[in-house]
RNA sequence: GGGGGAGUGCCGGAACUGGCAGACGGGCCAGACUUAGGAUCUGGUGUCGCAAGACGUGGGGGUUCGAGUCCCCCCUUCCCCA
């Protein structure tokens, strides 16, 4: 008898193997074609919990999948490792972040081992090490060349304590994390990037596979409204401007506008305030400082503005209109300044009733009898008080206004997005270094190519100011000018880190090319990305991100694709205890134990099998166990002697290949289809079905031998260990993960015999076994002779009969 | 407030384009083998009912010969945006 099922000893052993063989080197092979699958690289927080592992595993069963049925199979693995969580733990441990992220990498990089996946490691990418963050800058010269890279004011928090800028998470409830003191927003001169050209790019999705909710979520992002911008005309001595701009949707109710918002920080307000009202308006910008955007924007808060005593002129009635500045309208969104339609929008009416501002309807609801409103009314109506456009419609008003508008010269059709454009500065130091040098004279000169990379110096000081340590570093920060060699300051800000996992992906196709980014004929081979899966929280920002990068290196003629991920697909969350596993909350998984308790086969499968990938599940202890039992059934019954009985037959052969047919059929469908939880049970079935088949001896050696080597080729993918040992025990040749992926027959798959169910007015009553030819005929005579039907039908007449072949017949009588 | 999911046995979940509800696994119950069992094997397991049968996929309505699946309303819940 064989020796028990021993996932400890396999698994170390046939890694080592693979790897000594290089059994998952990828080259390029024009012979067959190429499968890009990528996993988003993880950050390098120190463990790979079992969310990672759910992420990773069923990627890699189904690259595994595609490498069998012959693709040649991209499916690489790197870290993302730049980022705070390195220099908060310098700063908290006086540990160096390159120390902390290269020891967490090692230790994900040996985790990651231990699942057995296909990764060729020798095209790992790590985006700290400046082999990689040099192209990283290479890239933010190409778009600053390409004028998609600019610096401009934007606020940021600010300490006057401290005197300090602050990072997000180091304001708490507005005040500043270690003095107390209150954190106001204050400008600073930062570098962007111009992600609004590409708006209405970003919003199409065209010819790639995403999930509808993503792309919702990303059109949403971008938040395209169409309307008009109006100038309302201004006439204010001593102030050079002659109008105030407003976007609006609605041009169709701006007889209705009773009053204008401002910004507080609009630039016109310190113009326009009348000295009486000075004391007030000031105060309350001071306060509006003090909040957020989300909090200024939140519906649920009470909406508050100032009169600052200056007017614009309505170009439509000619009326005066008063100016307030209000902290829910943002600078940073359309023209800064918003038109107030008290009848006709919610925010406005809320507003003029609490400051007690004329509510004139201009929109008239079908029943309005000419009073006032109880609140606004925001549907379609009638224009009513509108002058030339009394009685029209609405809608046809939005386009009439605008018409009338554009020929007088008072407005025009506008577009407005909400996507802002992207801020790359952070005040930080485990980061890329922006390549940028200010000069006296020469100003912003960008650092040459030739210079690269722009070195993160290592003995930077580390204080948790929130603002770059590099500022305090001198060797790094005094420079020459690149252009007339005079003694030049660095920019010391470093890139978001998104910016690095905007163009890892293209990274992979070469990873240690050296004259750029990525070789190109490498980069036409591989690219794009096939099937890019990863969780939902980077619907917008990372995949946006993406998105906008590859579009601008596209049109700078560096790619010759315009989208970098053909197909996504968004996993869901392991819960453990109804929550979300997180550090903080104490309720991390590790998987090591579990690996080397069950084996990395065991934990691969049980993932599968939990529940549907894109949904996620609770992690169940117990549910790993089955897994373990049937893993464990499934080694005996493989290494059993098999002897057939007296009752082995041409019928139970028959039925042993139909039924494995129908299991590759079955198994390479849901795997196509990402459907791994029904794919295991599809396994578990074949499995349970060969025990009885082995018990009662009924197939001949041969059918045996043949089935037992389908199972292990369905399952050499989800558990790669494991199949491997029983194919090398079963005296195959090495390896299986390199056999081609079996093929059904649908002859052999079909069903001899069916059971059809009849139903008495559309309720069950009996399932005949029925061979599949049968005709309708015969299926109606059969179900006559039913019995249980025949008890239904005494008494009355049969009005109807639907017949579906194969399946149902059901019988309609009164 | 807007947008998007999801509600099926005791639990995780199956059910392709409307056609046998509950596959597969866990748990539980009974039995077998055992010095022992948190091992292994066999059988059972939606609810009510002795049975025939009736009921049953969050609730209510509708379409249909037939609805977990399609349509309308409502409830609960999760995520994203505000």
């Amino acid at each position: 008898m064989a020796s028990g099922y021993n996932p400890q000893q396999i698994e170390e052993k046939w890694q080592r193997r693979w790897a000594e063989d290089k059994l998952y080197r990828v080259t390029e092979d024009s012979t067959r074609p190429k499968w890009y699958a990528l996993t988003m690289f993880p950050y390098t927080s120190g463990d790979l919990h079992i969310g990672h592992w759910y992420a990773v595993v069923p990627a890699d069963v189904h690259a595994r999948f595609k490498r069998m049925r012959g693709y040649n199979v991209l499916h690489p693995m790197g870290f993302d490792a730049f980022g705070l969580p390195a220099e908060n733990a310098a700063i908290k441990r006086g540990i160096h972040p390159f120390t902390w992220t290269m020891q967490n990498v090692d230790n994900m990089r040996r985790q990651l081992r231990s699942i057995g996946a296909i990764y060729d490691w020798s095209r790992e990418v790590i985006t700290c090490l400046p082999e990689y963050y040099q192209w990283t800058q290479w890239f933010f010269l190409k778009l600053y060349q390409a004028g998609l890279a600019y610096r401009d004011k934007a606020p940021v928090n600010w300490c006057a304590n401290c005197q300090t800028v602050l990072a997000n998470e180091q304001v708490v409830n507005g005040f500043c994390e270690r003095c107390g003191t209150l954190v106001t927003r204050r400008d600073l001169a930062q570098w962007f990037f111009r992600i609004t050209k590409y708006a209405e790019e970003l919003r199409q999705h065209d010819g790639i596979d995403w999930p509808e909710r993503i792309k919702i979520m990303q059109r949403n992002w971008v938040g395209k409204s169409q309307g008009a911008e109006i100038a309302f005309a201004l006439d204010h001595p001593g102030v050079g401007e002659k109008e105030i701009r407003v976007f609006t949707t609605r041009p169709d109710t701006v007889f209705g506008v009773t009053f204008m918002v401002l910004a507080p920080e609009h630039p016109l307000v310190a113009e326009l305030t009348a000295s009486e009202r000075l004391a007030e308006v000031e105060d309350y910008i001071e306060r509006s400082r003090r909040r957020t955007d989300i909090e200024r924007l939140a519906t649920e808060r009470e909406k508050e503005g100032v009169f600052i005593g200056a007017y614009v002129t309505n170009p439509l009635n000619g009326e005066k209109v008063p100016i307030w500045i209000g902290d829910y309208v943002l600078m940073s969104y359309g023209t800064g300044a918003v038109m107030g339609v008290p009848a006709h929008d919610e925010r406005d009416f809320i507003f003029a009733k609490k400051y007690k501002l004329p509510i004139p309807v201009v929109i008239a609801p079908s029943d309005w009898q000419g009073g006032e409103l109880e609140a606004a009314y925001t549907e379609p109506g009638v224009m009513v008080n509108s002058g030339r456009f009394n009685g029209l419609p609405s809608e046809a008003g939005i386009d009439a206004v605008c018409e009338y508008l554009e020929e007088k010269g008072w407005g025009k059709r506008a577009v407005s997005y909400r996507l802002r454009d992207w801020l790359i500065s952070r005040q930080r130091y485990w980061g890329a270094p922006i390549p940028i040098v200010y000069c006296e004279k020469c100003g912003i000169v960008p650092v040459p190519e030739a210079d690269l990379p722009v070195l993160l110096p290592e003995n930077a000081e580390f204080k948790p100011t929130g603002e770059s340590p590099l500022k305090y570093c001198p060797e790094f920060v005094n420079t020459t000018c690149p252009q007339c060699a005079a003694p030049a300051r660095r920019e010391t800000d470093t890139m978001d880190t998104f910016m690095c996992s905007s163009w890892y992906f293209l990274r992979y196709a070469s990873p240690h090319y050296q004259a750029g980014p990525f070789a190109p004929d490498k980069l036409d081979y591989w690219l794009p990305v096939d099937l890019y899966t990863g969780g939902a929280e980077h619907a917008v920002m990372h995949l946006f991100y993406a998105r906008f990068f590859v579009k601008a290196l596209r049109d700078m003629g560096l790619v010759g694709f315009g989208e970098p991920f053909q197909r996504l697909f968004n996993q869901g969350v392991i819960i453990v205890e109804r929550q979300k596993m997180s550090k903080s909350r104490g309720n991390v998984i590790n998987p090591d134990a579990y690996v080397s308790e069950l084996g990395a086969d065991a934990v691969r499968a049980y993932l599968m099998f939990v529940a549907p990938w894109e949904q996620g599940g609770e992690w169940d202890d117990s549910g790993l166990s089955g897994i373990s039992r049937w893993l464990n059934r499934l080694w005996h019954l493989v290494l059993a002697e098999y002897s057939p009985g007296e009752a082995a037959g041409a019928e139970a052969e028959r039925a042993l290949a139909r039924i494995t047919h129908q299991t590759i059929r079955k198994v390479t469908g849901d795997l196509e289809r990402l459907r791994f939880n029904v794919m295991v049970s599809a396994l578990m079935e074949l499995t349970n079905y060969l025990a009885k088949v082995k018990e009662a001896g009924s197939v001949n050696k041969e059918s045996w031998v043949g089935a037992i080597k389908t199972l292990l080729l369905l399952l050499a993918p989800a558990a790669p260990h494991l199949t491997e040992e029983l194919w090398q025990r079963l005296g195959y040749a090495y390896s299986i993960h390199n056999q081609p992926w079996p093929e059904w027959d649908e002859t052999l798959a079909q069903d001899e015999e069916v059971t059809l169910v009849v139903q008495v007015n559309g309720k069950l009553r009996d399932r005949l076994t029925v061979p599949v030819s049968i005709t309708e005929a015969e299926a109606k005579e059969l179900a006559q002779g039913s019995q249980r039907v025949r008890a239904h039908l005494e008494g009355k007449t049969v009005i109807k009969e639907i017949y579906v072949p194969g399946k149902l017949l059901n019988i309609v009588v009164k």
